[in-house]
RNA sequence: GCCCCGAUAGCUCAAGUGGAUAGAGCAUCUGCCUUCUAAGCAGGUGGUUACAGGUUCGAGUCCUGUUCGGGGUACCA
């Protein structure tokens, strides 16, 4: 950054010693400037001398630069704040419209392979809007990533062979025995989902009453799983959310993956044996208390064994980062997880937890209680019927993962069309409009342009915002929350209203139109690609 | 008991590594459409950032304690 090589210029000439780190962070106030350093402030200890001195030395000291900064104040208590010269600001256009939707893209990710694993749930119904919320911001974290350069995959993680799923075949076999005219009782515990009804009477359909005295045939729990399956791919799909893998628990048992982690914790002695049961010593690898791997009651693994075989294929695939995506309930166990590949050798500083809070839905002030089994809940598909596609992931991720989200039905009806993300898409369509309409004046769009026409307040503001995208996709890259792309999409909007309120795109000063065209045209650019890295479209009319 | 997350305007929420005057939307009040989309813009009202201490040039942000809410703490996943 030149701001950064002047301070250290300046530092040189005043004989100052450079401090590790110089910070020079955008302003929040335009007061203050468009950049600023705290450099005084952080010098004040090793040099033993009021901020405000030291700060005044060093702008003296600064090499000038007028084609660049146009003024450097200092402010107390000791800030040095910079404001660029428009002529520095202007050159953004140029630089955003030659790179199209690459702008803002990061190569810090390139030649590695990156994977998010979300959602990871078992097949016994739709999606909820607890799922919802996961699936959103894991594609999101994807999307993340492969603006920073990443090769990256999207894995679905699943167990078919559960108790879970042994009673949502149950449930199917019982609907299939009503639908056949018997009056058996449907279990309270099992799964009330009006989907199971649906699916047994495609297999009455489809077999009639073969199967009437046959609970544990396959077909029962088999079909239930496939429309369950399909379901949720479709559901996904609608959201633009597409997985590349999906990954059964059940063939870690196949290919021996789970069978060599219990092979090689004895081995290295990371596990011993304790009332018929094995124990893993995850006290002694980061975990908290020693944990059991294979039950001695049902001669079974525990979740924990081949959560633990799971995460070793994600080295053995070759992945350089690895996402987990887990809701709060999850989050006793991947610490166990990470101690188990720990023992194992491997380096777990590649593998990235991130766990979101729930999401309380209310109608009005009551609220909705949500269970998959007791069928009361507000699936995904819904929730998209409700709103749309793209309030719905706009809406999932405008919030932190780490607070909880409350979802307020009556409000997500009434709010429809006052929605934040409609100011977004409203930006992108008024300029679309605005370039139709140049195009029916005879102006086009490619025309040379100076830039040095873009000197109003509003369009230099608007210029200085354009310039902050690539830095977003950085931050979005370090902290992997998606919410930090939507709070500067609202700004980006905001600088655009005000800049189309109080001046025209289209004048009758024919140079000045062309500039203003470019100008729209880079900020439409950045839209689209700010939308697009939010999974959220960018409409050309509304 | 112990662990994790939260508490910011009347409501829902922002505020990258500690920075300056804590911001949006909704609600409410007032202005702005014979000119490119008013799904917009400008302005008003609204705050002791749960509470009490601490760290420092500086704390919504870090530390300690308290209160309240959510989630966990299994040979369930």
């Amino acid at each position: 950054m030149k701001i950064q090589d002047m301070l250290i210029e300046a530092l040189k000439t005043l004989q100052i010693p450079q401090p590790t780190q110089i910070q020079i962070e955008r302003t929040k106030h335009p007061d203050y400037g468009h950049f600023s350093t705290n450099l005084a402030m952080m010098l004040t200890k090793t040099l033993r001398r009021p901020p405000m001195e030291i700060a005044g030395e060093i702008v003296k000291a600064l090499p000038k630069h007028t084609d660049i900064i146009e003024k450097v104040e200092v402010k107390a208590p000791g800030f040095i704040n910079f404001f660029m010269a428009p002529k520095e600001l202007q050159t953004v256009v140029d630089e955003i419209l030659k790179s199209g939707s690459n702008y803002g893209r990061s190569i810090q990710g390139k030649g590695k392979k990156a994977q998010v694993e979300f959602v990871s749930a078992n097949p016994t119904g739709p999606l909820t809007v607890g799922h919802g919320r996961q699936a959103v911001l894991g594609d999101s974290v994807a999307r993340i990533l492969e603006w920073n350069g990443y090769e990256v995959e999207r894995e679905y993680y699943y167990n078919d062979a559960g108790r879970q799923m042994r009673i949502l075949g149950h449930s199917t076999f019982v609907r299939y025995r009503q639908a056949l005219g018997f009056s058996d009782e449907f279990p309270e515990d099992h799964y009330q989902g009006e989907y199971i009804s649906d699916i047994a009477k495609k297999i009455v359909e489809k077999y009639g009453d073969r199967f009437k005295d046959d609970p544990e045939n396959e077909i029962f729990k088999n079909s239930a799983e496939q429309a369950v399956f399909e379901d949720i791919k479709a559901t996904l799909k609608r959201i633009d959310i597409e997985f590349d893998c999906f990954y059964n628990e059940k063939s870690l048992y196949e290919n021996g993956e789970v069978d060599a982690v219990l092979k090689k914790f004895e081995e290295i002695g990371a596990s011993y044996e304790k009332d018929g049961a094995i124990w893993f010593r995850a006290g002694q690898y980061g975990g908290s208390d020693d944990r059991v791997l294979w039950k001695s009651v049902m001669d079974e693994a525990t979740y924990r064994l081949p959560d633990i075989a799971y995460h070793t294929t994600k080295y053995k695939r070759g992945f350089d980062i690895v996402v987990d995506i887990f809701g709060a309930d999850h989050h006793a166990t991947y610490p166990d997880v990470l101690a188990g590949l720990k023992a194992l050798g491997y380096d777990t500083s590649r593998i990235k937890v991130l766990i979101h809070q729930f999401v309380t839905l209310t109608r009005g002030t009551e609220k909705v209680k949500m269970s998959t089994r007791k069928a009361n809940y507000v699936t995904v598909d819904e929730l998209i019927d409700e709103v749309g596609k793209d309030v719905v992931r706009y809406f999932f991720i405008m919030r932190g993962m780490n607070s909880q989200l409350n979802f307020d039905l009556a409000l997500a009806k009434t709010e429809g069309e006052e929605n934040p993300v409609f100011y977004l898409q409203y930006a992108h369509a008024r300029i679309c409009s605005i370039l139709r309409n140049a195009k029916i004046q005879g102006i086009g769009l490619n025309e040379p342009f100076d830039e040095g026409l873009l000197q109003e307040t509003e369009a230099l503001s608007l210029l200085n915002v354009l310039s902050e995208f690539p830095e977003v996709v950085g931050i979005c890259h370090d902290t992997l929350e998606p919410q930090h792309m939507t709070t500067y999409m609202q700004k980006l909007a905001t600088a655009f209203h005000k800049f189309y309120t109080d001046h025209r795109v289209l004048t009758s000063d024919r140079n000045l139109s062309v500039a203003r065209i470019a100008l729209v045209r880079a900020v439409r650019t950045v839209l689209s690609n700010g939308l697009s890295f939010i999974g959220i479209s960018a409409p050309e009319k509304m």
